[in-house]
RNA sequence: GCGGAAGUGGCGGAACGGCAGACGCGCUAGCCUCAGGAGCUAGUUGGAGCAAUCCAGUGGAGGUUCGAAUCCUCUCUUCCGCACCA
């Protein structure tokens, strides 16, 4: 009798993977592939348990396809660059790259800990010179394709801390760190031109067969295409473009609204008759602009007047606070009957209110509208448009605008190009110089990487940290060969995310960000799992990644993820875990109390993958538990059924060895269905459970002496055919429970007698015939209810059940008189009866 | 407001139109123990019954079906996402 030691194995058997490099791989066209990944971790310092769920989930996965035969690319890097090292470095003085390199070296060891079967040789950190130099790289590429140019752009800028933030960091329109009301700044920032390609992005959704539904819908929302129409209403010197969707309803514009930032108003402030009373009339509308976005409608009126194209009338123009200028074309015709926003601009301001759509029979008069009426319907008032249909007349309508030259159809979408530009410093430097002759000027791509020099003093005050390094800025042209600047800007970290999964594939290549041969041999990832906050920003911008490379020519294919699993968090006390809320759970806690299989099983059971879950200290110790379970009946049988020389199991077996290798047939086939295809993880647990419920029973029922399930009065096997069924079923356990708990499974296969490791042995195969029961139970409903159970050959044919149904007493005295108006013979098998 | 997902025992959850509550946690009783926060056995949706068993039951109301937790319609609730996108 051993006992279970936990700690004991996680040591021996993570010294064991690591020794013989047990999950390194090499490109092998002769076999499957198999590509695991879960979203790469941010070096806060301490993995909680939530992430632990993250990197199991993609574990199981992992080991499972190694047993299934695939050569499995099971990777793991660091999302390295970012805020958090920056402002620790602003606060305590411990330079970025010190922390983030002793975060990484700590969450490494728990992750070893936790026996994640890593390809460790191919560890990425994207802060490295030898990664970022591949973000440079693309980043030149995209330049030369006119995908990353510059424009001025509004930022976020707190005046306290004297730096520009990520929209992600303001909070409620304050700084997230002093709380400092942030203003909006004009600067010269870099993009990507993800716009380029919105519409494949958008049908390249319709091909995510493995997605969640959620996220494709998520991204749909979020690229926002919008099919509509550009048309012009002149004005005395000119015209104002606007974008609409509902051309049928262009009769009923009476008026035009501005956003406050469209270039029209300032000209128009100049061209007043009274050039300072309008100029402040404006400033004190744009200061309640930003609440009032928000909460109302808001307008002043321009004084101008702009001419509906189709009816001929003058409509004023207004400025209004609630019109986007980043949208569309920053200005947009008003239709107050059939637009609510414009109806309750119309209702404050006293404007024109005129009905074109009429949807039931009576038509509403305007003056009596209480809401917009925004449905499609027949169109009044619309001259020679009247009585037409829409949505069908928006073509005709269309059509007719571009015919006299005063519009065109358009497609718009919400999805803007991406800005990069950030002003700090822990992040990968554009690569990019400024010459006084040349202009803007890539650095060749011989002289990449554009390396990011130490910096010692973070104040947290001022431009970009490298506008303040003088040996950094200063540079020569590499086109004249003349004194120039640097770009001191450094790109969005997410920069660094789109495309780390395809550095996997050949993270030590120095001449391009990866061989496409590689890469065409592993990608596109299989299976990858991640938090669902990354649902719109990183998947978008890693598809969006991914077809640029293609453009470039390095990989053959559009989507980068074939199937993607978002995992739920883990809470505890209700909430989210985190340090200033006391309630993180550390996994180190846990290992050192139960050992890496127990926690790692627990975060399986407890619920789906995609779940949000409570932890319950309760429920990892039944995993312990459980896992006691099937250590004390493996070490119990171990010597009577493990080692060499154990026939395989024939047809002749009793009842009770007939009955454990149905269970444990059924439970290959579900196991391998729960994992690989349903990815219901925590089922597949629970019938690795069942099985070895099954197994207790057996012991039970084929052993001398009093039956019990204490282990040390477990008997001894009378027949060859029962070791047999025993060393099946505990083979297979073991090798099923080996994505779970890893390092107690390499123990008990070992104490089978098995000679190779798990990393050499394969899944359990599933015999239909074995699980196929002689005799099966067959349920008879009578009007919807069982009431009885029918105990036949599996063979009995649909006639034989139908008689042997309406025989049955239990039946007769159900249906007590009353006639069988139809008996339905059912798969599964089942019999139905309607009873009237 | 729009969009999405989900409502099943005391709890986490099973059940891919066919036996509701698998598996586990917790709880109750018992066994074993010097002891036990160990192990084992039995029970655990509600109601009725000594019992076999019967009745009701998957947020609510309808519907489709021989048969619905599952599909459809309406409705209530919760969570999530987007939030003036013209």
């Amino acid at each position: 009798m051993t006992e279970y030691k936990p700690q004991q194995l996680d040591q021996k058997w993570q010294a064991q993977w690591t020794a013989a490099r047990a999950f390194e791989v090499q490109e092998d066209p002769a076999r499957p592939k198999y590509y695991c990944l879960e979203m790469f971790a941010y070096p806060s310092g301490h993995a909680h348990v939530g992430h632990v769920r993250n990197y199991i989930i993609g574990d199981v996965m992992a080991r499972t396809k190694r047993l299934r035969g695939f050569n499995v690319l099971h990777p793991v890097g660091w999302d390295a660059f970012g805020l958090p090292a920056e402002n620790a470095a602003i606060k305590t003085g411990t330079p970025p790259e010190t922390s983030t390199f002793n975060n990484i070296a700590h969450m490494k060891g728990q992750l070893q800990r936790l026996g994640v079967s890593y390809a460790w040789d191919r560890e990425i950190a994207t802060c490295l010179p030898e990664y970022y130099k591949f973000n440079q790289w693309i980043f030149l590429k995209m330049f030369e394709r006119g995908l990353a140019y510059r424009k001025r752009s509004t930022v976020n800028w707190c005046p306290s801390c004297q730096t520009v933030l990520a929209n992600e960091q303001v909070v409620e329109g304050a700084c997230w760190r002093c709380g400092t009301v942030v203003e909006t700044r004009d600067l010269e920032q870099w993009f990507f031109r993800i716009t380029a390609y919105a519409d494949e992005l958008l049908q390249g959704l319709e091909t995510l067969a493995g997605w969640p539904e959620k996220v494709v819908v998520m991204q749909r929302n979020w690229i926002g295409r919008s099919v509509g129409a550009r048309v012009r209403f002149p004005i005395a010197d000119g015209a104002i473009e606007v974008f609409t969707t509902r051309i049928d309803t262009i009769h009923g514009a009476t008026f035009v609204l501005l956003a406050p930032e469209h270039p029209l108003v300032e000209r128009f402030a100049a061209e007043s008759p009274d050039p300072a009373a309008f100029r402040a009339a404006l400033a004190k509308f744009r200061a309640l602009d930003r609440d009032a976005r928000l909460t109302g409608k808001e307008g002043f009126d321009t004084g101008r007047t702009a001419r509906n194209p189709f009816t001929g009338a003058d409509v004023p123009i207004w400025v209004a606070n609630f019109v986007l200028a980043e949208y569309g074309t920053g200005a947009i015709m008003a239709v107050p009957a059939h637009d609510q926003r414009d109806f309750d601009f119309a209702r404050k301001y006293g404007l024109p209110i005129r009905v074109v759509v009429q949807s039931g029979d009576q038509t509403v008069p305007a003056g009596t509208m209480s809401e917009a009426s925004t449905s499609y319907g027949r169109l009044i008032n619309s001259g020679e448009y009247d009585g037409q249909e829409s949505p069908a007349v928006l073509t005709r309508l269309i059509a007719d605008a571009e015919e006299r030259g005063i519009g065109a159809g358009e497609v718009q979408y919400r999805l803007k190009d991406w800005g990069i530009s950030r002003q700090r410093y822990w992040g990968t430097p554009i690569p990019i110089i400024y010459c006084d002759r040349d202009g803007v000027v890539p650095v060749p791509l011989d002289q990449l990487p554009v390396a990011l020099p130490k910096v010692t003093a973070f104040t947290g005050k001022g431009d970009s940290p490298l506008a303040q390094v003088p040996e950094f800025v200063t540079t020569t042209c590499p086109v004249c060969g003349g004194p120039a600047r640097r770009e001191t800007d450094t790109m969005d970290t997410f920069v660094d995310s789109s495309w780390y999964f395809l550095r996997f594939c050949d993270p030590r290549n120095t001449d391009l960000p990866f061989d496409p041969a590689n890469a065409s041999y592993w990608m596109p990832v299989d299976f990858y799992s991640g938090g669902v906050e990354h649902a719109i920003l990183h998947l978008l911008y890693s598809r969006f990644f991914t077809r640029v490379l293609r453009d470039v020519g390095l990989v053959a294919f559009d989507e980068p993820f074939r199937r993607l699993l978002t995992q739920g968090m883990v809470l505890k006390d209700g909430a989210v875990m985190s340090k200033s809320k006391g309630n993180v759970v550390d996994p180190d806690d846990m290992l050192s109390k139960y050992g890496a299989d127990a926690l790692r099983l627990y975060v399986m059971f407890v619920a789906p993958p995609e779940k949000e879950v409570e932890w319950s200290d309760s429920g990892l110790e039944g995993s312990f538990r459980f896992l006691v379970r099937v250590w004390r009946l493996v070490d119990h049988w171990a010597e009577t059924i493990g080692g060499e020389g154990i026939p395989p199991c024939g047809d002749d077996g009793t009842d009770a060895e007939r009955r454990l290798r149905r269970k444990t047939h059924e439970t290959i086939r579900r196991v391998t269905a729960d994992i690989e295809e349903r990815m219901h993880l925590n089922t597949a647990v629970s019938s690795l459970m069942e099985l070895v419920n099954e197994l207790y029973v057996f012991s039970e029922g084929t052993v001398h002496g009093a039956p019990s399930r204490h282990p040390q009065e477990l008997g001894e096997v009378e027949r060859m055919q029962s070791i047999a069924a025993l060393r099946e079923a505990t083979d297979a356990l073991v090798l099923m429970l080996s994505p779970f708990a890893p390092h107690a499974a390499e123990e008990m296969w070992q104490l089978l007698g098995h000679t190779e490791s798990l990393a050499q042995a394969q899944w359990p195969g599933f015999d239909p015939a074995v699980a196929q029961a002689a005799e099966v139970v067959v349920p008879v409903q009578i009007n919807g209810k069982v009431r009885a159970r029918l105990t036949v050959p599996a063979a009995t044919t649909d006639d034989e059940l139908r008689a042997l149904a309406l025989s049955d007493a239990a039946v007769r005295q159900h249906l007590d008189g009353r006639t069988v108006r139809k008996v339905v013979v059912a798969k599964g098998p089942l019999v139905s009866l309607v009873v009237q």
